[in-house]
DNA sequence: GATGAATGAGCCTTCATTCAT
DNA sequence: GATGAATGAAGGCTCATTCAT
């Protein structure tokens, strides 16, 4: 029953299938954000789901399956909510704007997910300790940032960036994003509006030539 | 044996209860680096240390306790480390440039500890649920930030930083420091100086008036 | 699964869940009159069952729900028996003989049940180190007594019996009964019939005007 | 060090060495009649005495040692506070009434050391899970209460008392006298004397011809 | 004599997982 | 598809006991 064998065809899941899954990720999700990872075990995931335990073993391979849904879904979310936003950009300086401002409202509005994928992605870890999930970050999350940043290089409108001073200032941005998502988990009235105004200003002063 | 009823008067702990206790802290520390928050058990702990797991419950009224002190102890490292080399500065931007760089080298020399800090401080949760360390945050760690920021606007060398400007400002320079930790676990031969001259760069600019 | 929460609607337990906690209690109840209070651990009453320990915590919320069970359901068996003997008396001298008589018939026929109980009660505490069924005590078990007690004063069969010395005498009654069910423990082959008529003798001689 | 091997010459210890096991016992007896038996851990006892747990090691040969004198100190108080009593009557009606009275003082005085001795006897068991002092209690205890009976009926003040009736009869007053110790636990300000008058006229009535 | 330190067994509980129904 | 039941390992913690100093 597991996908975990065949983890591309998806199109093998009935309908019922992928609804229980996503049911159940959801309140994954919720449990992870309100309790920590630590707290997140199956049990409670199903008290909150309204099922019996078994059912998620049913669904899932293994823990491990579930709680990897929650990055892939994140993921996908974010970036059908991010990458439209920046190509109706035209110059590296708007897009930068952009990614900022998108990434904090997608957060904003998406706070428990984004939550629960950062305590996943910092916790869940292979059998033989190491993180699962550090191999993909640099790829699908740094590069599309190193790109803007190169690009506005070129087009003479940001300083000079070579490889590694780039990924410097990427993570800097993707550091500055998820931290934002931390304080917001503590401080639930946070004004958004204005702690984008200033993250726009610190990056795009730090990033002028 | 805990000291927790008198944790002020460390006086009473004999030398050699020091030194244990250091230890076994020292083991909770590389458990914790080199496994995750979730793995560091007693038993993992007792077994690096080549102890019982009862000794660890003699010499600490129990686990919270035990990793209460990585942080503690992390923080008096770090203030010392760190303070004196901020007060040699006489400009803010100096300040600001001997904040970053000596941070950085901190880690860097402390990697372990830093990085059992974040997995501590992130993940260890009271009976309620809520985080453990969050409270200590803001003032600890973040008002030293501020404060310099505020005496460079004052002195005409930083632009405008109002109190919750400040504030951003401040989160995204320990984020970036953070950031920087667990990039360097990723990844141990990161060049550390060209990390902290472009971090001294982006923060240099992007508090320009 | 523990009915902890809702202990009234026991209708919601399925048969087969009904029939594993009575076992489960059984061997509770067999652990403990074999080896007393303190050596009933879990792990010996799962040995008894030949279960894993964990079913009974899948269960039982935890070891007091389980070993409330035990008076509880020793008072509902005990009330059941007592009662509708004692009501089908018309005289209080008739009475309080029946009472005598059923009770220790009722200890002879259940003397682990029994033993297990007293040693529950007189060991069982709260987390402040209450004993934990002190409080029901006195209106469960001695009132009834006393009730007899004064229904003969009333009749002028009984001497006169205030409100403490009704007291007095309806503990000195029960002590003479849980009394006798230690001494049946140490003394399996012990004369049931001629230790309740002495029993009755003297409490028939002390009740008198 | 330990007695154990030696139990009968007591004289070998030195008289600090007397002291130091006085007051240990005496700690044993508060911590049991504070929270009962099972709370009377080694570590708790240790910490009332306000000396360290090896100490009570050095001056027992193990738990059960120290425990033991609880039963054997206080039979000793209460033998010697009793017998004198008893021996000052001329009459077995007066002897019984004596007997309950002074045990119910004696109980009152000394209600810390008595409880802690219903709790240990009925608590301690040998490695086969025998209670330990049962063996001694006909004997010790019982006895002297048969004898007195028996000598009443012999004078013919007493109604008859065969070996099994005078057996019950005796426990019966224990009985009453031991439960008295528990009901006085639990209702500190129960009034003593009208509860001995009460006892002294159910004894009595019931020993009448 | 006395202590602090250490041990190792046992305790209650939680949990991911398996399986018959 | 779904569930309740059961398992067994591991977790944190307590405790009687031992021992070097």
């Amino acid at each position: 029953m597991s996908k975990k064998n065949n983890p591309t065809n998806q199109k093998q899941m009935s309908f019922i299938e992928k609804a229980r899954r996503a049911q159940i990720v959801e309140c994954a999700i919720e449990t992870i954000a309100e309790g920590g990872y630590a707290q997140a075990s199956l049990g409670q995931i199903a008290k909150r789901a309204k099922i019996s335990k078994g059912v998620i073993s049913y669904h899932f391979a293994n823990k491990e399956e579930l709680l990897e849904q929650i990055p892939i879904e994140y993921y996908m979310a974010w970036q059908s909510y991010i990458a439209p936003r920046i190509e109706a950009q035209k110059s590296p300086k708007e897009m930068l704007r952009v990614y900022i401002e998108s990434n904090l409202t997608f957060v904003d509005e998406n706070w428990k997910h984004v939550f629960a994928v950062i305590e996943t992605v910092s916790n869940q870890r292979t059998a033989d300790g190491k993180l699962r999930f550090a191999a993909d970050h640099d790829e699908t999350i740094l590069l599309p940032i190193e790109n803007i940043l190169t690009l506005g290089m070129q087009e003479g409108i940001f300083r000079e960036f070579t490889r590694p001073s780039a990924r410097v200032m990427a993570l800097t941005i993707r550091n500055a994003i998820d931290g934002f998502t931390i304080e917001l988990m503590r401080k639930p009235h946070l004004d958004v509006q204005e702690y984008t105004r200033e993250l726009v200003t610190i990056f795009d002063k730090s990033t002028k030539m």
